[in-house]
DNA sequence: AGCCAATGTTGGCCTAACCAACGATAGCGC
DNA sequence: GCGCTATCGTTGGTTAGGCCAACATTGGCT
């Protein structure tokens, strides 16, 4: 039993954005382990999961839809399209841009991972009863619209 | 700022996790923004308050107490050494061990850092009443607690 | 035509969190 | 006392996430 000698001390063990910080920690192991078994990061799945919902897209507004920059879109594109669950088009009426597509195979993958991330949020969210749980949504919800 | 053409997918706005990442990110950049103000980063805050509430220990029990990483300790140690902050002395009765001490100068700056840091709770809870303040803390202690 | 904005891309930065390994030391069983 | 194991500080990584800057290409606006 060599468990810590005792807890935190209570400035750090109350501290708001430290729970915050410290449940991310915990919810974010939990879904990249779950991602995974897939062989995706989270990056893929917002990406996936953005042009299954709002259909082909350019890169420059799947970064603005998901909050990822721009260069980091480039390099999970090229993941997902190296895998052949995405397809990059150039636009033939803006020769600047590409548009992504899903494929079939993007769609399957797009399914798996939401059963793995359902069962991730599941494991997360353990000691939390649903209504609990619908507070605690709320709550983050108001926080990151509040700041955005 | 971005300017996005629209909100990003429902799988990806409800996600609990997601959410908490989301809470998280904008906690740790006000809270970074606020202990710069000092010089100082979220780990010497952690060593600091940690010495101060349970008087001198080891760069492990500090480590074990706190959550950060041995390697890391060692880091952060030095930085508030080099300040004068902390004090890094052999233990007589263990010479594996160093016991590290706070100072005057890390008591004054521990208090300063508080100030900071309150402030910055503050901003970052700003959209939630004191009742909503509450239930996230509890909510988020419990998950934190229920995974430790 | 001329200027400004957007796009994809490359390449880089910083930090948090973590891990492996090392020599030195302590403690324990025997 | 001896040997094994654990602990401690320390060095030196690695990974990923979240960023930013710059560039050439292209488009839109006037």
């Amino acid at each position: 039993m060599n468990t810590p000698e005792g807890p935190p001390p209570e400035r750090l063990r109350t501290l708001p954005s430290r729970l915050t910080n410290g449940a991310a920690l915990i919810a974010n192991r939990i879904v990249d382990q779950a991602l995974a078994q897939a062989g995706a990061r989270r990056y893929h799945y917002a990406l996936l999961a953005t042009v299954e919902e709002y259909g082909p897209a350019s890169q420059a507004a799947l970064g603005r839809r998901t909050g990822i920059d721009r260069s980091d879109v480039v390099a999970a594109v090229n993941d997902l399209a190296a895998q052949g669950l995405l397809e990059r088009a150039p636009d033939p009426d803006d020769r600047r841009r590409n548009i992504i597509t899903i494929t079939p195979a993007g769609r399957k993958r797009l399914a798996d991972l939401d059963r793995l991330l359902a069962a991730a949020q599941d494991a997360y969210l353990a000691p939390l009863s649903p209504a609990d749980r619908r507070t605690l949504t709320d709550l983050l919800t108001r926080l990151v619209e509040h700041h955005a």
